[in-house]
DNA sequence: TTGAAAGCGATACCAT
DNA sequence: ATGGTATCGCTTTCAA
């Protein structure tokens, strides 16, 4: 492992120098710049971590956490490894600012965005589809601020870093799912928080990709719930009302499965197959009274670890991530691998 | 953050006295030894990780990493795995020391252990189930070191900590799985390593729990294949010649799966339903010809990135990890989400 | 433009 | 038994 000192002796040069050099600061003359750049690339330097985070103790990077999620059970799981992460990096120096709001609102977003400006290193948000907000974004980027997008992508911002899931292959791995272990016949009825959302679409257009070869198989009605179980109650035993034939239930986000699981019980005798999106507690349940069959699990926990630990590796450690996405992988879990 | 130079100020002490309380090096008059240890509780001291890490870097701490894998598809991805986080932490001035072995042998591992005993300050090791082993194991355990068990446990030995996965929960998963997705009526061909291995017999005792409640699911037969594809293959094909009925194939271990799947191939027009375990490159390809309908994966690079993570954690950063069996979930994978 | 020195937190070692 | 000092790698600051 090659050091700062190494190379400052191998160059006649002082260390300070060196640390010039390789973190652009400037005020080196062109000759020993390139020496140096040379020195360090020929032997391979790779910065310590220990050393820099250390160092780093001395200005105290501050995170800004954004996540519109109070009352969405799913990002309960993604909060609580951020958490943890949070407190793990606070040995290091690293500061967190959380920022939980209630609902989707791209004004309180940008107002937000605008405050955090003059104060933080560093954002992880889960972005509203707003060109509004990916501009606010763009220019928090080109400030310099490290941007994390979470669950949800932003692909009008500039360079940023994205850490989710891919949904048309979680809408697919459902579909194909449900060819395998489905009836027949399948007569299915959609439900979805909002078609608004880019997540839900893809998810929508997976399985429709999915059944599409198999004739037995019709998408009955798509109905939205906007992730409220209230409401995807009523508009679930509606909709299975208007539709005796309907046997199979998906829901393609889990804000409002519990609500739509509850009016698929209350047609009893009526049975139906029922996946869902997630594996939040009342999906738990559900599936070990056998009302919900198989559910998609999306690593919750792994996206929050792992939009922390891209910011602690830039800001701590002045480690680049390696990929500009992250994505979690679509699990299947039935109720023996549930957890 | 407390630091070590702050509870030695507040107790009119020096670090070093303070140093050696909290790490037990002895050499302190006990009534200054209380008070450094209520003060440092009263104040919650944590050890800086960045510290630590860099002062270890004097010690060079050596961690050897014992498996028996030439030659089994599954632990490719663990020991990639394991490489990519040894890479990582030289940086902090771990070394990793590699035996990686061809096959099981107690005498073999146990002389290893014995060689190391006065090298390294930690050990991850794929243990046979030897009570040879265990004992040896104990005596290094007993010397300080720290150890961990990977992908194997083993119960008789003593403080230690196991990354794996739930075996019997495997072998219930894929039960659950098949009576999801198998025909109404079912012949099982089961094919496992041997049934010397613990984690074949317990994953076959999950296998038979999940199906025992359904009479119309039967095993026919059990085979083993050494985990090799060429007794796979020949034993697997003599199996179907035998059993006409056999509609089903299960393969509880990935080392011979590739030969089984290929004598179910050469048995057509006869067709099967084929579950198998982990997800190494033959099966894939088998998935993708539609021969294996899915298999159970075991997270495989996270369990080697775990260990390492364990060992790294305490060698290096003074952490004891808080678990002792970090039991990676048991996923479901089908064409479309096997990556 | 450059070098020298101090400091981040923890530890090893040498005096006493 | 205890304190002082040097060190790990990097950054920052001050002086030249």
């Amino acid at each position: 492992m090659v050091t700062i000192k190494q190379i400052a002796d191998l160059c006649g040069v002082s260390r300070g120098t060196v640390d010039r050099v390789l973190n652009k600061r400037g005020n080196v003359k062109a000759e020993k710049r390139e020496l140096i750049l040379q020195m360090a690339k020929k032997l391979n330097y790779k910065p310590n971590p220990a050393g820099k985070a250390l160092a780093a103790r001395k200005v105290n990077p501050v995170t800004a956490i954004i996540l519109p999620s109070t009352g969405i059970a799913f990002f309960d799981d993604v909060i609580d490894a951020m958490e943890k992460a949070a407190k793990k990096y606070e040995d290091y120096g690293m500061r967190t600012q959380w920022h939980i709001l209630q609902g989707y609102n791209v004004e309180e977003q940008c107002r937000i965005l605008d405050e955090l400006k003059s104060q933080v290193n560093a954002v992880i948000i889960n972005p509203i589809n707003d060109s509004r907000l990916a501009a606010k974004l763009n220019e928090l980027i080109a400030a310099g601020i490290f941007v994390v997008a979470i669950n949800n992508d932003l692909e009008q911002a500039g360079t940023h870093y994205y850490v989710g899931s891919d949904y048309v292959n979680g809408g697919r791995t459902m579909g194909a799912l449900l060819k395998m272990i489905g009836p027949e016949q399948a007569h299915i009825g959609v439900i979805l928080g909002s078609l608004k959302m880019l997540g839900h679409r893809q998810r929508l257009q997976g399985l429709k990709t999915a059944i599409a070869a198999t004739p037995a198989y019709t998408i009955t009605e798509i109905i939205e719930d906007n992730d409220d179980n209230i409401a995807a109650f009523s508009h679930t035993r509606d909709m299975l009302t208007a539709h005796e034939d309907i046997n199979v239930l998906i829901n393609l986000s889990s804000g409002g499965s519990y609500g739509s699981c509850r009016a698929a019980l209350s047609m009893a005798p009526r049975k139906f197959l029922i996946l869902v999106f997630d594996t939040i507690p009342t999906t738990k349940d559900l599936m070990e009274k056998n009302v919900v069959q198989a559910a998609i699990y999306q690593h919750p926990r792994q996206q929050g670890q792992k939009a922390m630990q891209l910011v602690f590796d830039y800001l701590v450690n002045g480690i680049l991530p390696d990929k500009e996405k992250y994505i979690m992988n679509n699990e299947i879990r039935i109720l023996e691998n549930v957890q």
